[in-house]
RNA sequence: GGGAGCUUAGCUCAGCUGGUUCAGAGCAUCUGCCUUACAAGCAGAGGGUCGGGGGUUCGAACCCCUCAGCUCCCACCA
């Protein structure tokens, strides 16, 4: 006997380990069929799987599991993610546990250690991905670092420079004092930070009690400061023209300049210019040709240069600084200040501006087409509204920084003279043949390769690409059938960082788009909407969650609540809603299963329920497409979900169950369990484990006979006529249920029904009318009937004989209660109708349908107050 | 500071070109049921001035204006 309960975690493990014992996953160019493809947005190799890779995933399964199912050569590459910074990070952390310092390391030693960290830790995520059933084609996993894909990054990296969009230059960075490296603008985020404003006097040179007062929310650096800057046209200032300032506690002289830059109104009006470690003083600094005075160290402590506090960390010694001003009066006031600091994606670190040399891509040339055409639709951002901030981008593109001073990456393939000239080349080798050609004449071994890495990005923007080996052989198979890949499924997070760079290199390599449609996903929260994160805790262990509710459970129960672009509240709720329905379709199986059958005649009942479930299966198999197409995949699983529960379960098999105990006609159940292998296909890009599972033991199956590639089922033909029949049957139905239940009459005590007039409309149904709401008999009558209950579908009345079972008082209340209602419903459709502006404006099939409710309106209401006279 | 979006039932969300598939779904809730597939279930029910106000229209959840609240993205004002 099965239990009533299904249990998945052993059905999970073998059906997995099948399918890839069998080849499923594994895909080839095909030429005799469509290609579909999916590039995993790479997780980081340090990554453990956390509930935004458990929707994401999830959803790219079920893309590719109906593409399978639809007969094309559906190909899921997987792969991991280098993530230099994040796993530079994490193996210093892992060494300093071994009280090894990453400073007491050669570049070649710590290498050594990332590489046993990666082969240790790295394949985990995509061990934990098979439990959540994702049919990865195993066979093609890439890493952003193995030799291939790095020879790509060195290669796009030489053909950008040649081309003159890769330069080097003296900027200001973002500077991560933690990391120890400088990012791109885009992986710094800004925060508002409750910070202090502190008013500093500055006296002016050569006179005892003359004092100017700056603003600043960094009092820190005030010893790099190079002027003072007033706007040309404050009055107030004018008679300091010309003149110099000493900055507090060291007492150096610096000028004070003019600029229309500063604010009047902000502040005091004088703003004190550090080049060195603010963006827009660095500018101003450049126009007035102003000194530029670095006081920090790489890890964000003071320097020499500061003078004082020489070790300090930059916000310590802010602290002392603003101490010891305020002990010597250079204090005037601080204020609470609320400002936007820019932290590290990576580490968090406060971002401290830095003037460096650094790599740029130029982006501007490059962007265009990767614009266009997703302005244009070609490459289709669903939801769409992620077009305007795609575009917006695009549109204020600045060069993208990508060295970092890391050792984990790909090195940046720039050699250097001890001249200090260099040269961008593949190897050593060929840096030096360039450096001849040049007429430079120094020894191989004294050129030096560029110390830095580039950023992580820099070899993701390639994935699609190099994922085929499109870099080292533009021609080969596998890129010729699978790119343009078709989908990507990815968070918006990282809109500019991934997505829109692999389209702009997609255009720049290829010429064409890496993929046809973006599906953005939301950010899974939890239930007070707080971004699920290790700090906060708030975010449940996938794998446990797997355990308990099963992957399919998990998987649709993700999916229940979560449209394009929406953020998925989560709420383990949703997870057992999941395993309930796997539940659900479990014990309708057992039903199925448990039936002997028997050739006689099919009852008239289930000829016409097989009918009608035809034509509700292709009406919900022709929404499902229709949702399938449009990306929305919650309303594809709701549509599932209440066809296999609702149609199939609560009516379905409710019709043609067969007394316990006696067996079924060989008609109804041959088409039963059809419609239960097509219910399996149907669900089986949400929940591949339990359909497999069920497919297997619904019938006997060849060798590779699976529901994983079985063809996905096309819509029949709808008829209507018989839908509606079903749903007036229905409503009948739940009418007579009702009655039993306000009235208090056992579903074991049958009733009798009396239909007033003969066309009911749903003479098919009366069988199933019976035999659902346990009917002795039905009776078509003209009769007012007395000592009875009523009740109305569209505009048939029923009535049921009580014979005094009732309490006729309340009838009569309730039966007065439904006329006030009728009364007033007619009321405002006569006044509708009475409207000469509505009569003479409205199209006439909108009047036809008011004149209609009015006259259903009065014959209810007529019927009502006969019922009432009898009473 | 600029831009985008959102506000519909207790919760999460549908609602296309204004008009009976316009007030919907799932979950939750309530009331009966341990009825031999399933209590992880069955049957039934209740619940919303469509954020507030104004306008356009014969007719507004939908179009316009306005106010309020929320969210995200971008941005160097000390």
């Amino acid at each position: 006997m099965l239990s009533t309960k299904y249990s998945p975690t052993e059905v999970e493990n073998k059906w997995y380990q099948y399918w890839m014992d069998k080849g499923f996953f594994h895909s080839e160019p095909n030429p005799d069929k469509e290609p579909y493809c999916i590039v995993i947005p790479p997780p980081n190799v340090t990554g453990v799987l956390h509930m935004g890779h458990m929707l994401n995933n999830t959803i790219q399964d079920i893309l590719v599991r109906k593409a399978r199912m639809e007969g094309k050569e559906a190909c899921w590459v997987p792969g991991t993610d280098h993530a230099s910074i994040a796993t530079e990070a994490r193996v210093v952390g892992m060494l300093r546990e071994k009280g090894i310092k990453k400073s007491d390391l050669t570049r070649e030693e710590f290498l050594t250690y990332a590489w046993e960290w990666k082969e240790k830790y790295g394949g985990i995520i995509l061990e934990q991905l098979k439990k959540l059933g994702a049919s990865c084609d195993w066979q093609r996993t890439r890493f952003t670092m193995e030799p291939e894909l790095s020879d790509a990054v060195t290669e796009v990296f030489i053909d950008l420079y040649k081309k003159g969009n890769i330069y080097r230059g003296l900027r200001m960075v973002n500077w991560d004092p933690v990391g120890k490296t400088a990012l791109s603008d885009d992986e710094v985020n800004h925060k508002d930070v409750q910070s202090k404003l502190y008013y500093i006097k500055y006296p002016i040179e050569g006179s005892a009690n003359e004092f100017v007062t700056i603003a600043t929310v960094r009092p820190e650096t005030i010893m790099a400061d190079s002027a003072i800057c007033i706007n040309p046209n404050d009055e107030r200032y004018k008679h300091l023209k010309g003149k110099k300032v000493l900055i507090p506690l060291i007492n150096r002289a610096i000028p004070i300049i003019e600029d229309d830059y500063v604010t009047m109104d902000f502040g005091t009006g004088c703003l004190k210019v550090t080049p060195a470690h603010d963006m827009n003083d660095y500018e101003l600094g450049k126009k007035h040709k102003l000194e530029v005075i670095d006081i920090l160290n790489e890890d964000g402590t003071l320097n020499e240069k500061a003078k004082i506090y020489i070790g300090e960390d930059r916000f310590i010694a802010r602290k002392k600084i603003a101490k010891e001003l305020e002990a010597k009066e250079f204090l005037v006031k601080v204020e609470d200040y609320k400002s936007s600091v820019g932290h590290s994606e990576r580490t968090d670190a406060v971002i401290e501006p830095r003037l460096s040399l650094q790599w740029f891509v130029k982006m501007k040339e490059i962007t265009k087409p990767a614009l266009e055409n997703v302005m244009n639709d070609n490459i289709q951002l669903i939801p769409s509204k992620f077009k305007n901030t795609y575009r917006h981008w695009m549109e204020n593109v600045r060069d993208w920084c990508i060295s970092r001073q890391l050792w984990w990456g790909q090195r940046i393939p720039a050699w250097y003279a001890p001249d200090g000239t260099y040269v961008v080349a593949k190897t050593l080798e060929e840096a030096h043949s360039q450096f001849l050609i040049q007429n430079s004449k120094f020894k191989i071994q004294d050129i030096r390769q560029d110390e830095d890495v580039l950023d992580t990005w820099f070899s993701s923007w390639l994935w699609p690409i190099s994922v085929f080996d499109g870099f080292k052989d533009p021609n080969n198979k596998d890129i010729q059938y699978y790119y343009p890949t078709n989908d990507l499924v990815t968070a918006p997070e990282i809109l500019f960082f991934w997505v829109a760079r692999m389209i702009i290199a997609g255009y720049e390599y290829r010429g064409e788009m890496p993929f046809k449609n973006v599906y953005l996903t939301g950010i899974v929260r939890d239930k007070q909407g707080r971004k699920m994160s290790k700090s906060l805790g708030n975010s449940p262990n996938p794998l446990d969650l797997i355990e308990t509710y099963g992957a399919d459970g998990v998987r649709t129960g993700m999916l229940f609540s979560s449209p394009a672009g929406n953020d998925l509240l989560f709420d383990e709720r949703l997870c057992e809603q999941g395993r309930n329905f796997a539940n659900k379709i479990w014990n309708a199986f057992r039903l199925v299963k448990g039936w002997e059958t028997i050739s006689s005649t099919q009852p008239p009942e289930n000829k016409t329920a097989i009918e009608w479930f035809e034509s509700r299966l292709n009406q919900s198999l022709e929404e499902l497409d229709d949702h399938f197409k449009k990306f929305r995949m919650s309303d594809a699983l709701m549509t599932a979900y209440k066809l296999v529960w609702d149609d199939f379960c609560a009516w379905y098999l409710e019709i043609i169950k067969p007394e316990f105990g006696k067996p079924i006609d060989t008609t109804t159940h041959a088409k039963t369990v059809d419609f239960f292998e097509t219910l399996l296909k149907i669900l089986h890009p949400f929940m591949p484990f339990i359909t497999e599972e069920l497919w297997h033991e619904l019938g006997i199956r060849k060798e590779k006979e699976c529901v994983i590639i079985a063809a996905w089922p096309k819509p029949g033909a709808i008829k209507s006529p018989i839908l509606t029949e079903a749903n007036t049957s229905f409503e009948i139905i739940t009418e007579i249920r009702n009655t039993r239940n306000t009235k208090n009459i056992s579903p074991k005590d049958a009733l009798k029904l009396v239909v007033k007039g003969e066309n009911s409309g749903v003479q098919a149904f009366w069988p199933i009318i019976k035999k659902l709401s346990n009917l002795s008999e039905v009776s078509f009558s003209q009769d007012k009937l007395a000592n009875g209950t009523n009740f109305h579908v569209q505009t048939t009345e029923f009535f049921i004989p009580l014979e005094g079972k009732i309490d006729a008082v309340k009838e009569r209340e309730a039966i007065q209660k439904d006329i006030e209602y009728q009364q007033g419903f007619l009321a405002s459709v006569d006044k509708k109708l009475s409207n000469e502006k509505f009569v003479s404006g409205a199209p006439p099939a909108v009047i036809e349908i008011e004149r209609k409710k009015k006259a259903d309106a009065e014959a209810k209401i007529k019927a009502l107050e006969e019922i009432l006279k009898k009473l």
